[in-house]
Order: C-alpha cells, then sequence, then structure tokens
DNA sequence: AGCCAGGCTCTCG
DNA sequence: CGAGAGCATGGC
C-alpha cells in the first residue's frame, strides 16, 4: 500500500462537512461513501485496482485548504491528475456560491438556508452510471428505503478494499452489476422491473454510452431527451443525473414529490403544488434553480423531524 | 393493518 | 391518448 497527498483547488466558501456530509448523509457510511470524525472517504475503482480517497478540511469555509490522501496498491503519485480531477468533481469544487447567495438575498428562504449552510457546495456522484443507478432506487420508494437499497447494493456488489484494517467497497461497475445477474439485484431487494433497468443500463454503460465527457458537452434538453430514451428512466431520474452527476446548477427538478412539498410548506402555507405550478415557481430562481434546488433539500435535511426515535429494547 | 414514499412502464378504454 | 394498476420495502 502505497499513499500520497495534494491539495485539492476549491473555489471559496467551502465546507467539507456539508459538501460531503451532503453525500454520507452527514455522518457515517452510507453506500460508497463515508464522513467521519471529519473526514470524508470514498473507495473508487481504477483501471487496474482500486484506491481510497481520504478529504480533511486543513482549513476554514472562508479559506479552505483541502488535503486528498490516496491510499492504493498500485496508484503512484503521477498518476494523481485523474483522482484530482474527480474529487473536484465530486465536491463541486469550482462552484462559485457566492454569486448565487447574492442572487437570493431577497428570498428568506433561501437567504436564510445561505447562513446556515454557507460553503455548501452541491455534490456530485462519479459517474453517470452511478447516478442513474441510484435515480432508478430512488423511484417512487422513500428516501430511506432508497438509501437501505442503495447501500446493499454497495456492500454486496462493490470491490472491497481494506485500509488500516477497514473494509471500503467501492460503487459497484457496470460489469459486477451485469454478473450479479436479476437474481442478484432481487435478493438487494429492487423490484423485478428496477432490476431490470439496472441491468439494462449497465450494458449500455459497458459499451461506452453513458461516457460522462460526452453528455457534458450536450445542452440540458439534450442530455434529457438522450436519458429518457432508456427503459426505467424518465424525466424525474434524468434531471437528477443532470444535477447530482453532470452538476448543472440551473436545473429544477419540479416532478420530485419532496421538492414540492417543501416547496408548498415553505412557500405556500401547505398549499399543494402541481408539477406545473412548481416549475412556473422556480423560475424565480433562475439561473440558479439547481444550487436553489439543493439548499432547499439541505435545509429540509437539517431540520429535525419526528420524535426521538428511541428503538433501544428489542 | 393499511397507506404512502424524492417514478416508471405497461395495459386498457 | 389519458387514466390506472402494479411494483418491493420501511415507517408511521
Amino acid at each position: 500500500m502505497n499513499q500520497f497527498s495534494e491539495i485539492l483547488e476549491v473555489t471559496s466558501p467551502f465546507s467539507l462537512a456539508l459538501t460531503a456530509g451532503t453525500l454520507a448523509y452527514f455522518q457515517g457510511r452510507v453506500g460508497a461513501d463515508s464522513f467521519e470524525n471529519g473526514v470524508y472517504r470514498r473507495a473508487l475503482d481504477t483501471d487496474e485496482g482500486m484506491a481510497l480517497l481520504s478529504i480533511r478540511e486543513l482549513g476554514h469555509v472562508d479559506a479552505p485548504r483541502l488535503e486528498l490522501t490516496v491510499s492504493s496498491e498500485n496508484l503512484v503519485r503521477s498518476d494523481a491528475q485523474l483522482v484530482v480531477d474527480t474529487c473536484r468533481h465530486m465536491l463541486g469544487a469550482e462552484v462559485n456560491l457566492s454569486t448565487y447567495y447574492d442572487a437570493v438575498t431577497d428570498d428568506p428562504i433561501l437567504a436564510t438556508a445561505s447562513k446556515t449552510l454557507r460553503g455548501l457546495h452541491p455534490p456530485r456522484l462519479p459517474t453517470v452510471f452511478e447516478g442513474l443507478v441510484f435515480a432508478i432506487c430512488g423511484q417512487q420508494v422513500s428516501s430511506i428505503v432508497a438509501r437501505h437499497i442503495r447501500t446493499l447494493i454497495v456492500g454486496k456488489f462493490g470491490r472491497p478494499m481494506t485500509v488500516d484494517g477497514v473494509i471500503y467497497h467501492s460503487f459497484p461497475s457496470p460489469r459486477r452489476l451485469l454478473d450479479a445477474g436479476l437474481e442478484g439485484l432481487l435478493a438487494v431487494k429492487l423490484s423485478r422491473r428496477k432490476a431490470e433497468y439496472i441491468l439494462g443500463i449497465a450494458s449500455k454503460a459497458v459499451k461506452g454510452e453513458l461516457e460522462i465527457k460526452t453528455l457534458t458537452t450536450l445542452s440540458n434538453e439534450q442530455i434529457v431527451a438522450r436519458l429518457d430514451a432508456f427503459r426505467g428512466i424518465g424525466a424525474w431520474s434524468a434531471e437528477w443525473v443532470l444535477l447530482r452527476t453532470i452538476g448543472r446548477q440551473d436545473v429544477f427538478p419540479a416532478g420530485d414529490l419532496a421538492l414540492r412539498h417543501i416547496l408548498s410548506e415553505r412557500y405556500l402555507s401547505g398549499e399543494k403544488v402541481s408539477e406545473s405550478e412548481a416549475r412556473r415557481f422556480a423560475k424565480r430562481w433562475i439561473p440558479f434553480r439547481g444550487l436553489a434546488t439543493a439548499y432547499l433539500f439541505a435545509t429540509e435535511r437539517l431540520r429535525p423531524r419526528g420524535r426521538s426515535s428511541g428503538k433501544r429494547s428489542p
């Protein structure tokens, strides 16, 4: 095992706790992501093996200094650039939050969120394949169920790697999910339909039809149209990829039930909002609708919901 | 116990 | 075409 470290360039303000915390649901391990004791970690497959990324904050929100440490059997420092690029992509490192914050000062909800969530960059998943699989897992079911299934997929089919006595799993490659087959995917509590969707997407991925570099050259509408043509992918899932993998900053997934619920509670005193009403409402946030979406979801996550879940005694 | 969750496809009128 | 059933699972 060898290790090397690099400093990641990020645009200030930047909060690792909020940005990585969003990936890992703020604390602990979820799927391929973990955020514990101030360190964000993720295992990645590489050409010849695996690498564990560990990112920590050495500075602070307004003078960020992020240190990336790469642990790997086969990577050496000269291979670092690809890993550094992946990290910066995942952390939304280049996103300039200041212009967004300036734009929403007249919106009481988002202006408050700008303060409590200062430095939250919208995080991204590393590949289109992972984004699509995550979206499929999230279709229709509650976010708790989706999270559970994603964690099962990673734990069961991701490649394992042990570092300092701890086992990490990468998000499974398309090949590995194809090998898992229908039975394997049914075993992680996916419906038969969703398992079929994922296998279909995986076979497209191994044929090289999901290259992120190809997609990023296209417009939002073109990307949605292309992804929407895949079986199992509709507008909601395509927009999810646009936001959470490609990282576009002016996308508003008006079909999202939870987002409409937030809109209704925060802005419309509980009145129900249809998809088209939500889309119309969100026009006020152009050209930052994606950032507004990320901040709305994040405030909702931070808000204490439900009561004390005291499930101690059996 | 049911009903609903950060949808989508397929099948019928 | 539009409407509606069906889907797996965890919480409430």
